[in-house]
DNA sequence: TGATCCCGCCAACGT
DNA sequence: ACGTTGGCGGGATCA
């Protein structure tokens, strides 16, 4: 239909290329109907120039509910109506023309990417050989290219369509999408963004009640520091078609940050991502600490613009989430449920699943060397921009091969074989993964030394550290005793040979993650599993979750997702999607440092996972189990089964920890971040214990008093409670901000061990009973004990809960307000309020 | 107002 | 040298 739109004349039209100037050529009379060329412009000057006509024609009736209409439905014919419309406009009257003027609704991205999506099939056929011309599109359309670049820079960052040439790209339609998704939400994971998001929103929290501003500064260097993944696009196995001539630039940031934002929402589990704390994400990875506030507020603008786009692809949809700071803008993601499928390996490439309709689809030998020409070097660096950057990272990459005993192991070197690499993959994994783990006892040890360094790191090393030789047995037998099978061990990373640019990837043949998902599934499990751990999970859930979940997102989720899934145009089974994707290359040569980084990374992570936790509190995972059911086959089903086990309550004292629920839980302290852990002042039971002490005077003194086990008991606590929570005013926090304060009480306190160091770099550790201070706590009693809820699981259950009502396995039965449990328990948890609102 | 985000300058790149 | 890409941020709109 869009075509038979298209204007015939194009050529002329070329439009935009520069600013301004063409407009006026537009020749009225081209237009024969279908396109205008180029309306836009419009010089105030001349409104009922032939071009203002035009302009009038498209900005036509009543742009707002036009654009309403088109958005709903996607609008496709868009123009069409337009132009009908026009014919009625014409007889505006000098006030209605102004109305009549393109609302810059009109013009928006949004509306462009669904007149641009309009023009090509969800599930392009093979056959069809989709190319796009971008400056047919920009005439088409009546926009300048810079805005088709703007989507197609989004959409190729999905995968959606590759660059063949210059102006030229090919369209594949979702096919790839699931891969895409998979491997974004892999690469997600890797990055630890669920911990990295919760760091922020912790150390929002912390401002907001002017906690400690050294901490907070201290968080935000170690989150800086953290290594995670430099940008490189995360390229899908089989597309990597760019047209070795073409793709020169690989890192874009634009691409990149689309690809960033949607790992956000892959990896967060309420699948909501405020604005705010994505573009502090992705700024974050260079450097936190500059605030710059134009920075900021650059990337928000980007940020609108990618979301924009995803929005008309019906991957996220804007929201709105209040908290007690006010209102945020948030996009909640819509799209499908990513699957970590990750055995699939063995497909073969996904020929088969989604042929790139060019010839593209080159065998990988092609591929390959394709690839490598691309990496040759300058180029590389010419862009980039920061050397300084690269220096950076390459000392990290230092650091980190320095810390991480064990590299993982490269398995294949050769290039070509991905293939058949991949196959082996699993395989192999085993066998690393025992590497990995001798490397880790080494690391554990280092790590301590070097706890202070990055957070991130230190979280990643604890886990390994800790003593928990109880694991062992707990965990699967695949699994590395000392390791902790959840965290760590689901990423093994195996290096892969990688085509491109020779150099080899990690890749995280996570067992776990294939079991992880099962669609939509609150996942809360699962997903922690791979690189978050289920306690940045947890964590990160429990702000949004508070209201989110319960209110709007209930039923805002389950329903719609079905709904949309099944919108989305008939998606074609293809979903096969097995193809070995897995595989994340990043094609960047440069970043072969960062590839370093990564593994490292990687290997450490595992650490995170782990940690500690000594005593008993445990939050009960249970679901873990449920979750796991099916598809688990895997380590992971170990490691749910592990979950499941579950609580102790806390309150109850300490139960003893397995090795896996201990993971399980530990996650969860990390955040801690907003904590806003109120004790509910009224709380009706108070626990037993409540000191009122401490919760009234809650002064900070008082806090102080606390001896560090207590303190950690409390951060553990707070750990436990939802992060997410946020005490608004709650007068606890005021006096005494348990959370933060607390860890920089810690700090004063006598016992700083490493666990409070690690707890203040965000990673909570819950202090080892055996080791450690409990015992010697004399306070362990402390109110805060005391506060511990009862019963840790209701409140895991809140923390747990998955907005999809249903999904949420665990959660309780629909309580729906996990706050009066919480009550119960001494500790109170706020829950914030969060209200999800569409607009 | 603050949230959105269009517009288009202009630099980095490619050819 | 010129065309293509696309980073970036002013400032107009919208809510």
């Amino acid at each position: 239909s869009s075509e038979s739109c298209r204007s015939v004349l194009k050529t002329p039209l070329k439009q935009a290329a520069t600013s301004h100037g063409v407009l006026a050529e537009l020749q009225p009379d081209c237009q024969p109907l279908t396109t205008p060329p180029k309306p836009t412009e419009t010089l105030p000057a001349d409104p009922w120039t032939p071009t203002s006509n035009l302009k009038m024609l498209i900005s036509a009736a009543s742009p707002e509910i036009r654009s309403r209409e088109q958005r709903r439905e996607l609008s496709d014919h868009t123009r069409e109506g337009l132009q009908a419309r026009h014919c009625v406009q014409e007889h505006l009257s000098g006030d209605e023309y102004e109305k009549s003027q393109p609302s810059r609704k009109e013009k928006s991205l949004g509306l462009l990417c669904h007149k641009f999506l309009a023009r090509y099939p969800d599930y392009p056929s093979t056959a069809e050989n989709n190319y796009i011309c971008l400056d047919e599109v920009a005439e088409e359309l009546n926009v300048e290219r810079r805005r088709i670049y703007d989507i197609v820079n989004v959409l190729e960052s999905l995968h959606m369509v590759s660059r063949l040439a210059k102006n030229r790209y090919a369209w594949h339609g979702r096919h790839n999408l699931p891969k895409t998704l998979q491997a974004l939400k892999k690469v997600g994971e890797k990055n630890k963004y669920t911990q990295q998001i919760q760091m922020i929103k912790k150390r929002e929290y912390e401002q907001e009640f002017d906690l400690d501003g050294d901490r907070n500064e201290e968080v935000a260097r170690s989150f800086g520091s953290n290594k995670h993944s430099e940008m490189s696009f995360v390229e899908l196995p089989g597309m990597e078609f760019r047209a070795a001539s073409v793709n020169s630039r690989k890192d874009k940031s634009l691409r990149v940050m689309s690809q960033k934002f949607v790992m956000l929402f892959l990896v967060s589990t309420p699948q909501i991502v405020s604005l705010e704390i994505a573009a502090k994400i992705l700024i974050g990875e260079e450097q936190l600490e500059d605030l710059d506030k134009s920075k900021f507020k650059t990337k928000i603008r980007r940020l609108y613009d990618i979301a924009n786009v995803l929005s008309s692809l019906e991957l996220i949809k804007k929201v709105h989430v209040t908290e007690e700071r006010g209102r945020k803008p948030a996009f909640k993601w819509t799209g499908p449920e990513v699957s970590p499928n990750t055995q699939d390996t063995k497909l073969e490439r996904t020929s088969t699943t989604c042929p790139p309709p060019i010839s593209e689809s080159i065998p990988s030998k092609e591929q390959c060397s394709k690839n490598l020409f691309p990496s040759r070097g300058k180029q590389n660096f010419t862009r980039h921009p920061s050397l300084i950057k690269l220096v950076k990272s390459i000392e990290d990459d230092r650091r980190k091969v320095q810390s991480a005993p064990t590299s993982p192991v490269k398995i294949s070197a050769s290039t070509d074989q991905n293939l058949s690499a991949f196959p082996r993959k699993t395989a192999q994994v085993p066998a690393i993964a025992k590497h990995q783990l001798e490397g880790q006892s080494k690391k554990e040890k280092e790590m301590k030394v070097k706890l202070s360094r990055s957070a991130l790191e230190c979280h990643q090393s604890l886990p390994a550290a800790v003593p928990t030789p109880e694991a062992p047995g707990s965990a699967a037998p695949s699994q590395p005793p000392g390791v902790c099978p959840p965290g760590h061990s689901p990423v093994s990373p195996v290096m892969l040979p990688h085509p491109h640019c020779g150099v080899s990837y990690a890749i995280y043949l996570h067992p776990s993650q294939a079991p992880t998902l099962t669609t939509y599934s609150p996942s809360f499990m699962l997903q922690p599993l791979p690189g978050a751990n289920v306690a940045g999970m947890k964590s990160i859930n429990p702000k949004l979750l508070g209201r989110v979940t319960a209110e709007e997102g209930d039923s805002q989720l389950a329903p719609e997702d079905p709904t949309k899934s099944l919108t989305a145009k008939e998606r074609s089974p293809v979903k096969a999607t097995t193809s070995s994707q897995r595989c994340l290359k990043r094609s960047q040569p440069l970043q072969e440092n960062n590839l370093i980084k990564r593994y490292r990374s990687e290997e450490e992570i595992p650490d995170t996972s782990l940690t500690f936790f000594p005593s008993g509190y445990l939050i009960p995972l249970t679901q873990c189990a449920h979750g796991s059911k099916a598809g688990v086959p895997k380590e992971k089903a170990g490691l749910c089964s592990l979950h499941h086990t579950t609580y102790s309550s806390p309150v109850a004292g300490v139960i003893p920890v397995t090795a896996p629920e201990l993971k399980a839980v530990n996650i969860p302290a990390f955040q801690i971040t907003p904590l806003n852990i109120m004790l509910s002042p009224p709380p009706i039971a108070a626990a037993p214990l409540l000191s009122s002490s401490c919760l009234n005077s809650g002064n900070t003194s008082s806090a102080r008093n606390l001896s560090s086990s207590v303190l950690n008991f409390t951060l553990q606590h707070i750990g436990l409670i939802p992060a997410g929570v946020q005490v608004p005013a709650s007068p606890f926090l005021q006096h005494t901000p348990l959370s933060s304060q607390a860890a920089n009480v810690n700090h004063s306190s006598e016992n700083m061990n490493l666990q409070e160091e690690k707890a203040s770099k965000n990673i909570l550790q819950l202090p080892d009973r055996a080791g450690i201070p409990l015992q010697q706590g004399d306070h362990f009693l402390s109110p805060l004990q005391l506060s511990v809820p009862k019963e840790p699981q209701t409140v895991t259950e809140n923390f747990f809960r998955t907005p999809g009502g249903p999904n949420t396995v665990s959660s309780a039965p629909a309580d729906s307000d996990g706050t009066d449990r919480i009550s119960q328990g001494t500790l109170y948890i706020p829950q914030r309020k969060l209200e999800v609102s569409e607009d």
